[in-house]
DNA sequence: TATATTTACTAAATCGATTTACTAAATATT
DNA sequence: AATATTTAGTAAATCGATTTAGTAAATATA
């Protein structure tokens, strides 16, 4: 019941052998290092009897190694973010690992801020959806040979490990979707971040839209105003300005939600008037009336194939540059919003 | 540029003092442990410089303080423990602390293998939401001196400190607030779980109902029969079967969610003919048409209860039967799904 | 039988901090 | 002037593991 810790040392006193030989057999070197199968099994037969578990912490200070790794993203607390987490917590957890979530709100020195913080802990690996601004601290991961993936958003003058998805065809063909269907005047309503994610849907908007010979309509909210009340007042005066409008197409899941608020508040009709639709699948589109078509990314993929490049350069970083930037494709789940209009 | 890593030896070598002085100056001992002020200074200076950090591995296998709290969950991906997570990661972040999250899937024994993992990790401190079957290994927490608190489920055997809310009186309120709007025939969906704020959401329905003179009709829906659609199967049964109830509560958000995924497929016009009640509010509670009237529980002090108690643990655990559990209240948010009925 | 090799271990250094128990020199007290 | 106290430091132990460089005894080889 009582649970005094246990050191090596006290294995090796109560057995009546050295601390070094108690090492050895604990970490599975007893063949190769020569130890009788007698003081091996004694030793491994106590060890199993007072359930000692060797204290990691003097373990990663001589090894260097802590098996926790990092997985910094914009807020933990958004829902895409959190199943992401989830599952690379299972994958890292299988392995071996622990994960330490944090969340960067968008903002560099935060950003880095953590990275150091993290740094100084020895973390063995980082997994990180950057802000935009953090370039040279990421280059200096990179050159200190510490494992790093990147996530969503890249930095194209810098050689890391990235997985994405194919943002700019996944826009295209949600937009051509839209015209497909017959709509002819379709609104786009995004951030000012100017992240590769963001400037990809975008651009993915764009080209579908100029292909078809129709007129871009664009909404860029500035981040900040997302958090306050502002972000609304600028939807409302979009749709307020744009009433010819026959679709409205979300940048992200957050940015429907503000929209869908605003209208039920003060354009009710344009919810089922309108073709409707979103990046970034959750639950409430499929639940809604109607139901909202939307990108659905492939979060156990993206979760697996950063979990699996983590692995391979925790492995062995200097496969670093061997590693492919993997892209991965998001898939347009048709529901009522977009049924075709005549 | 380059980044030697530099300890407290090079400093001390670099000044000509010994490393203890170093140390000294570093822990603000200097005036305490009369380090001359010209020391003091240039040990301060060079370290600025060199921007040294201390190898806190080192620093926790000294001290045995590693400055990270566990918190952990059902499932981070969860929206009301992923937004928990998120204020508790901000509030332990200001203090010094980082927060690994983990989630247990309300599993016994992944809980278990979880606690001990971070005991030899030798964590400060544990925040746990816990599966049913885990008291014995709390109560070796707790007689351990770890400090420890509880949230949402607590042992009534454990001389624990934790932070609940008011399950049983907000259910009871929730209710009656249906019975209320002249809904007679109420029915109540949970799940089989026996622990105690499913419990006391249970009494508290009960109570309103039998108070009432009304006829209570409950569903238990098995927790492993949710994840598959063994779940919407018996939710659709039930509605089949009661098809005279006039309101159903849902004992927690993901509940309602399938519920309402049963509807739309085979009850359409359940979803605005009957009265609708849900525990947890989320977001898409206020965004359905119509929108549903829901428990909300106060997640920002439920986050700083939590961390305010644990923090005065970590300063001082002996204080721990002195710190009062923490009752908080919930919100009824009421919408248009639980309008008077004639 | 003398030497080489193998077996079965161990002592001690190390990782990078903190902290106790000292000491020599300077200053204060009687 | 002799003793006590304060100042300004330092050496070494410690936390709990890993790992290098050894060694004495047993066995194999020449």
């Amino acid at each position: 019941m009582k649970n005094k810790k246990h050191s090596i040392k006290d294995i090796a006193a109560q057995i009546g052998v050295s601390v070094t030989t108690v090492s050895f057999v604990l970490n599975g070197k007893a063949e190769e290092k020569k130890i009788s199968k007698a003081v091996t099994d004694k030793i491994l037969k106590y060890v199993k009897k007072i359930n000692y578990k060797p204290n990691q912490i003097a373990q990663s200070l001589r090894t260097g190694k802590t098996k926790i790794l990092v997985f910094m993203v914009e807020d933990i607390s958004n829902h895409f973010f959190a199943k992401l987490a989830r599952i690379i917590e299972d994958i890292a957890y299988k392995k071996g690992y622990r994960v330490l979530f944090c969340s960067n709100d968008n903002d560099d020195d935060k950003s880095i801020e953590l990275i150091d913080l993290f740094k100084g802990r020895g973390v063995d690996g980082f997994i990180i959806i950057p802000s935009s601004g953090i370039q040279s601290k990421i280059s200096e991961l990179i050159n200190e040979g510490i494992p790093l993936v990147l996530f969503d958003r890249f930095f194209p003058d810098l050689e890391s490990c990235q997985v994405m998805v194919d943002n700019k065809v996944a826009s295209n063909n949600a937009t051509q979707h839209l015209i497909d269907n017959n709509f002819k005047n379709i609104g786009f309503v995004t951030t000012d971040v100017n992240q590769t994610q963001m400037l990809d849907r975008l651009r993915g908007y764009e080209s579908a839209i100029l292909n078809a010979n129709l007129e871009p309509k664009i909404l860029q909210i500035p981040l900040t105003d997302l958090q306050s009340d502002n972000g609304k007042k600028q939807l409302k005066m979009f749709f307020d300005n744009n009433n010819q409008l026959d679709a409205i197409y979300f940048a992200t899941n957050y940015l429907a939600i503000n929209g869908l608020i605003v209208m039920k508040e003060n354009f009710p009709e344009y919810i089922t008037d309108k073709g409707l639709l979103a990046f970034d699948d959750i639950d409430l589109f499929s639940l809604y009336s109607p139901t909202i078509t939307s990108v659905s990314q492939p979060l156990p993929q993206i979760a697996e194939k950063l979990m699996e490049n983590m692995l391979s350069l925790l492995k062995d970083n200097s496969k670093r540059k061997s590693i492919t930037k993997v892209v991965l494709h998001t898939e347009l789940k048709i529901r009522e919003s977009s049924e075709r209009r005549h």
